[in-house]
DNA sequence: CCTTGAACCTGCGGGC
DNA sequence: TGCCCGCAGGTTCAAG
């Protein structure tokens, strides 16, 4: 489910609802996810309020009251939600943070992508997974210059390039094909070939893509505090991706599927160049 | 350095 | 109905 709107939801989410709430218990029903879960975390978190929660690429970060700070990323199926404290765990229910009021926020991850680790509020940006990550497209940083300058001499497809963590983070299968598609530039256009008015334009458009799908995630944020979990991911409106076949909402000419490198990528042939 | 492909894991839908 | 295949929103790692 998580693309970055998805996460900068969740993460909107907790911050209503932990922000200056303790976390009274935490139970973690196996031993790991994509890595194993850190030595004593349980200890190290239990008892303690929260102060802040952010967002970096698709990471969450999770600052508690003594500088720990607790990393979470969802992976491809990763869900948090909020519910009754004393539910029964249902299936994939891998962590729960009992947060008192008689609500507990459960982290279900059915196929286990997803992470949750420690670090500290003075070092997080040196912890290994989050170093070497690169612009926040929504970020004044990220422009129209910087994309540019990223893309001279790369001969790799632009949608690689857009999907590239080391260099713009956030940016997943799904919103860079509709980004391409909202800037009329085709995902197969080596990057190098990019000129700078169309990397401004395309930075525009990751922008305004990334900002609507937030917003269409904002409007269902209740969703949110119900029992199901859901973000209203399902309910956004995409031009192209998973429209293999339909026509293209602008010139009618079919959308067309390909591969790149393993993942499915959807674009219109006739107004992508 | 850059690029590609496989791997991690579960669930679902389609075809036979 | 059941089995097998391919596919799925992410990221890391090894190999070329």
């Amino acid at each position: 489910m998580p693309e970055l709107p998805e996460v900068e939801t969740v993460c909107r989410g907790l911050s209503g609802m932990m922000e200056g709430q303790r976390i009274t218990h935490v139970t973690l029903r196996r031993p790991d996810l994509r890595i194993p879960f850190p030595q004593g975390f349980a200890a190290q978190v239990a008892g303690k309020k929260v102060m802040a929660i952010q967002r970096r690429a698709k990471y969450i970060l999770i600052t508690l009251e003594d500088g720990i700070v607790i990393l979470l990323h969802l992976g491809m199926s990763g869900r948090i939600f909020l519910r009754d404290a004393g539910t029964k765990p249902q299936k994939h229910d891998h962590v729960i943070f009992d947060v008192g009021q008689g609500k507990e926020i459960v982290f279900n991850d059915p196929r286990r992508f997803g992470l949750v680790d420690l670090t500290r509020q003075d070092a997080w940006q040196t912890h290994p997974l989050l170093k070497n990550l690169g612009l926040e497209p929504l970020e004044n940083s990220f422009n129209g210059a910087a994309l540019y300058a990223l893309t001279r001499k790369r001969k790799t497809p632009i949608k690689l390039l857009l999907m590239n963590a080391s260099l713009i983070v956030g940016v997943g299968n799904i919103y860079a094909s509709e980004s391409l598609f909202r800037a009329g530039i085709s995902p197969l256009r080596h990057a190098g070939k990019l000129t700078q008015k169309e990397a401004d334009g395309l930075v525009v458009s990751i922008k305004q893509v990334l900002q609507d799908a937030i917003k269409a995630g904002g409007s269902s944020l209740k969703d949110f505090v119900a029992a199901d979990g859901e973000t209203g991911y399902f309910q956004h409106h995409f031009s192209v991706y998973g429209k293999e076949g339909q026509p293209c909402e602008r010139c009618k000419h079919p959308i067309k599927q390909i591969k790149q490198s393993g993942r499915s990528t959807f674009y219109c042939p006739s107004c992508q160049k």
